[in-house]
DNA sequence: CGAGGCCTTGACCGCGGTCAATGCCCGTGG
DNA sequence: CCACGGGCATTGACCGCGGTCAAGGCCTCG
């Protein structure tokens, strides 16, 4: 009898596929969670000390600058989810997650996971290769937000995927550096 | 007789320290190269097949938007600079890398390095920490663009380094994401 | 000494900010 | 079942930051 083994793996395999030992070993730490609508996953001011995936619904990360929430970040089904400022460095973060839907991910407790690099090399390349992907995205963002205006920011960022409709304005807004009303007018303008 | 080992393993120790296996076949892809002002290091357009980290002098990463020079990074003595969203995904990019005074680089070919990770966990694990750091920084990068003002992404530029002065203002201006007229007004008005 | 590169400054404009009023949707209680 | 209230989006009035265009000053270098 083979132990199930995650779908996770799909995902996994196409980025790098580990040898048996470590897919066991893997297998092993991955948890489910589920949350409620605007359900807090992580508190802000916390350490990140859990690397997640989205099974299904769409999460966010976000924080408070001078009292206003700001979105930091969206992720869809498929997405990785991370503080990574704070997973990388140990720092607290005043980053916290927060479920946006009916939410379902898949945990990984990244003390675990960490401790796995030393005795499974293929552990390490495989996430080493996830997070490389998500600093390209990150450097795609600054890009955007460097040299692009609110509308091509907006009208790339709806076509992503048509999922975007089912976010509230205001942390779209937020997400794109630009208030609520802002937003609200650069979509009537489209019209 | 020890084989002289060269001075970057001084801050590379500081990030993790590899075994002298590791560390010698690290040395062997170490090179140095020079480079006059104004003088481009890499290409636009090409892919991004070195690992570079700057010994001395400065050096930016700069690409043409609608036939404008703008400015994407920075890199100073001890940085490490590449061209991520290329080096992670093998495709070509549009960016380029410019010595902005008389600069001296140590060069890593990056085939090379990757070849190694496989032959040495060590030299993976150093590089997939150096990489974090710099996706780290790319996070903060973000936050600056999606939250600050042009004045305070200023003044947070300049106290990072003095060195920034010796920058001319419309690199400055782009990497800001500002007009160089508008950069000029900012530093008037903080007079 | 003239030319060109770079920074500054003025005039003007539009994008996005703030504040506030209004409209709309929906959940809850009388 | 309707009335009310609260949360969210829209809209109007107004303003300031940063954009464009253009002129002028300053420095460097041939």
């Amino acid at each position: 009898m083979v132990p199930s083994v995650h779908p996770i793996f799909n995902y996994f395999d196409r980025i790098y596929r580990v040898c048996p030992a470590a897919r066991a070993a893997l297998n092993e730490l991955l948890g489910k969670e589920r949350y409620t609508k605007n359900e807090l996953i992580q508190q802000t001011g916390n350490s990140c000390r859990t690397v997640y995936f989205v099974s299904s619904g769409i999460a966010r990360i976000f924080f408070y600058k001078d009292g206003e929430d700001i979105t930091e970040h969206f992720a869809f089904a498929g997405d990785v989810i991370v503080r990574a400022e704070s997973l990388f460095t140990g720092e607290p973060t005043p980053k916290g997650i927060q479920a946006l839907q009916e939410v379902e991910l898949l945990a990984i407790d990244a003390v675990k996971l960490f401790a796995l690099y030393d005795t499974h090399h293929d552990v390490e390349r495989l996430f080493r290769l996830i997070f490389e992907q998500e600093y390209v995205a990150a450097i795609k963002r600054v890009e955007s937000l460097q040299l692009q205006h609110a509308t091509e920011r907006y009208l790339d960022l709806v076509q992503t995927t048509d999922l975007i409709n089912q976010i509230p304005l205001r942390y779209i807004a937020s997400y794109l550096g630009i208030t609520q009303v802002s937003l609200s007018r650069i979509r009537a303008g489209l019209r």
